[in-house]
DNA sequence: ACAAAAGTGTTAGGCCTACACCCATGA
DNA sequence: TCATGGGTGTAGGCCTAACACTTTTGT
């Protein structure tokens, strides 16, 4: 008890809660939608799949702790994040009153390098995510919304397909984050009309001819795009 | 000293940072967007003006807290208020470690009764706001961004017009809020399309034929709409 | 030979934009 | 009578959605 006590040494006049900061990334396979999630290793909820993230310390913004936990648990360090809702329910944490920012992330799935085996980060399907910690599940709930409005602002694909991709991954992409299936050939010629797509030359005199065509994002279009306001319309 | 030290008796193991709530509240005057600010009764930044907010208690969620103090310092109790960014610079707060969970909520300016003179609440032209306290200026910039965005899906002209209002003042609020000038006859044209006005026989034997025609929302419309997704394209 | 995926173009309808004229009111 | 603001309609262009056939490859 004693011990407990002496350990408590930052007082304040009114209660204070703490801060953490959860991370939910995305990522694409070809096919799916993908979740990265950490197991915990620690009460409560040890054993349960959670967002990778934690507490934001007294010298850190919250974008700092964000990148600093997502560092730590999973190796990323290239991705964008950014904050997109804060979670304040009374009881969320068993432990204490925790508020959690929460941010999302975009991220390629090679760059998580499966071979750091401190890491218990692991890829779920968007359809099979497990049960998770905390009110996680609400917090992936308003990440998904919030992916789903962004996409048709943004030429998210970007963040999410590796350097080169095909169209079809590219329409998979969509149609796996609106959940809606389209039309391949209206969707090439509006992808095309964007104007933000290279084509890669792939064929060679002796590439069989009916290989799919790449292509690799055309980072200037595409910021120039983004900057004067973007609508795609689905 | 013993003093202070005697007051300060929530202790925990590491830092943790107060949370603050902050309001921003719009309003339309008929032909530009109006701020809602409080003139701080006390240090820091005594005088200054700033968002109506506070502190958020340990057993309240932050949307409570806000309801709670723009309430305590407005009178207003009907606002529909949503949070949209959560603000952690490490000194945002000459104090101490003070994060803030910013919300947004669009009022009719007639909501807020200038009565109480226990208030110093006023409403300041959007073109012609003062110098603000902590980081303010820049919380409004996120929340003028923020109500950019939301007038292009949803209807919001709703929670800023009084009951009934012409189709001149609709047209006003948007052009105060994008900052852009419409087409008067295209304008009227889509938001007739939108099938969300109903108009109000404003018109008797005796009212002179040229007063202009009023509108009220269609509400049962409006929800629908805003249900199934709605754009605006401008 | 057959299934699966890639490549390509046209048409009809709806929405957006630009634009002009008349009427009523109040100064 | 003049300026201001309200009320209404049309034509052209662009985007979207629907839609079919051919080629190639791998089984």
């Amino acid at each position: 008890m004693n011990l407990t006590r002496n350990k408590k040494k930052y007082c304040y006049q009114y209660p204070h809660p703490s801060v953490t900061t959860d991370c939910v990334i995305f990522g694409f396979d070809g096919m799916s939608i993908k979740l990265l999630l950490i197991e915990r290793g620690i009460e409560p909820y040890k054993g349960k799949w959670a967002f990778p993230g934690g507490f934001m310390r007294i010298d850190e913004t919250a974008d700092e702790c964000a990148r600093r936990e997502l560092e730590e648990e999973t190796g990323l360090t290239e991705a964008k994040m950014e904050q997109f809702y804060t979670f304040t329910d009374v009881n969320r944490d068993p432990r204490e009153r925790v508020i959690t920012i929460a941010y999302f992330a975009l991220v390629k799935i090679s760059d998580v390098r499966g071979g750091d085996d401190a890491s218990k980060a692991q890829w779920f399907d968007y359809n099979k995510i497990p049960s998770l910690a905390f009110d996680h599940d609400h917090i992936l709930r308003r990440a998904v919304n919030e992916l789903k409005e962004r996409i048709c602002f943004e030429p998210i694909g970007f963040e999410l397909l590796p350097e080169v991709f095909t169209m079809s991954q590219l329409q998979n992409l969509y149609e796996a984050i609106l959940d809606v299936k389209f039309d391949r050939r209206n969707f090439y010629s509006k992808m095309h009309k964007l104007d933000i797509l290279i084509p890669v030359d792939n064929r060679t005199a002796d590439t069989p001819t009916r290989v799919p065509r790449l292509y690799q994002f055309n980072r200037v279009k595409y910021n120039e795009l983004k900057q004067k306001g973007f609508r795609l319309e689905f």
